[in-house]
DNA sequence: TTGTTTCTTAACGGTCTTTTAACGGCGAAA
DNA sequence: TTTCGCCGTTAAAAGACCGTTAAGAAACAA
């Protein structure tokens, strides 16, 4: 029943990184910190966090590398939470990648406002053309972005955190084909292998969720070979 | 053909607003400023311009109702650049919509770079209105790249995953000769041989499925003894 | 702790794809 | 005409791929 979007928070001071932590957790967040930039590698590859809390100020690593290493396979939306107010550092950051730059010290309220603004461009909205809604819908399936909820026919259906991760990045590229090696990636990080039986036995589970007809699907279609696409949806 | 981004520029004093407009201009963008809020939203559904800049403090009209008003029909990136460093103002700001809030005075550098970033965002997924450019056609025939589908009088057309390589290759060269060498280069690697029965195979089956009399193939031609031809495209 | 949910791995059977083989038509050349 | 090379077509064997179930491992909540 866990479908609270995850965050990394990476900051080596204890004093700020608690603060992070709290705030977050308090706002309906799953939390997990690092205090180096090697744990924090490590933590987003294994976790593939929704959204990134970083500082840039590392002992072990430069928090550029991090952006970098991070956007190298994935989009995860990274915030960078910085001491430095330096403009040329918060250009650097933000052309390597990162999405917002928020300096020290900063409100808690701003920060929510800031995580959820980010959060919000991770769940595709980003089309000019269609009203602003953060909902998908196709044929007697609806996503709803902002409530991580997924309905059939009106009914509430429950997924897994994986689960919707899943018919999340296929409905926000609803009509493309998404590679078994993409999708793994995103979902399970990259040192994930090519091996892909996890993401079909989650596509069983789907489809058994969400299909009226699991062997022969309307909504999500297997393109042998490559990978699974998703019904577009209607105009 | 003008393929610059499109800016609009919102802000009531004039000197703001001619910086706002040098620095934008000279990084290559179409500006369109406006001083007031109704000028604005004007501009704003007139022009469709890819990003917003907007000051909160105009005379005519609360800025919030711009953020409120522009996202009741579309999801323009917004950034508010805005005097007001309240944070009260910052969270209601990014609560109704818009994607950064950047407090004056702020570097040009900086500016560009959350300029950068807003239309990276927006740019990035969902927002191929039409682009016509991974599409090819000839005669009923359709092919579309990035879905990796092909459509014959538009209706979809299963391909297996070698069939569609074939068809790739050979629309993306359409009108000139591909050697059965060279497919089999292509699709096979280099070790195999010059036995080209599995590509004869593979042919009759494409053609089977795309093309209306098989016997006298109307999209893919034989030239004995040499290879395939796609006909080409039309204008 | 206990019990529950979720995640991962293993195994199996069925289906689709790929490859190989065989045959026949067509046209060119002897 | 006959022969030969080239190509298209079909069928069947071989293989790869995928969906599904079940059971163990791990994470989580009470």
């Amino acid at each position: 029943m866990n479908n609270k979007p995850t965050i990394v928070a990476v900051e080596d001071e204890n004093s700020i990184l608690n603060i992070l932590e709290m705030v977050c957790k308090s706002s309906g967040y799953q939390v997990y910190t690092a205090k180096s930039g090697s744990e924090a590698l490590m933590m987003i590859s294994s976790y593939c966090p929704d959204l990134i809390l970083l500082d840039l100020g590392l002992p072990d690593m430069d928090g550029f590398k991090i952006i970098q290493s991070v956007r190298s396979w994935s989009s995860i939306p990274i915030i960078v939470v910085s001491a430095r107010n330096h403009e040329k550092d918060k250009v650097s950051a933000l052309d390597l990648g990162a999405d917002d730059y928020l300096t020290k010290p900063f409100g808690t309220a701003e920060l929510l406002a800031r995580v959820r603004t980010a959060l919000r461009h991770a769940s595709g909205d980003g089309n000019k053309t269609k009203a602003y809604e953060g909902i998908f819908r196709v044929g007697d399936l609806t996503i709803d972005y902002d409530k991580r909820q997924v309905f059939k026919n009106g009914q509430n259906v429950h997924l897994t955190q994986n689960e919707y991760k899943i018919v999340a990045l296929l409905s926000k590229h609803s009509g493309k084909v998404l590679t078994y090696d993409f999708l793994m990636k995103q979902i399970w990080g990259p040192n994930m292998g090519s091996d892909n039986r996890i993401l079909r036995v989650n596509m069983a589970n789907i489809r058994r969720k969400i299909e009226t007809q699991p062997a022969d699907p309307a909504y999500i279609f297997t393109e042998i070979g490559v990978g699974y696409r998703m019904a577009e949806e209607k105009g």
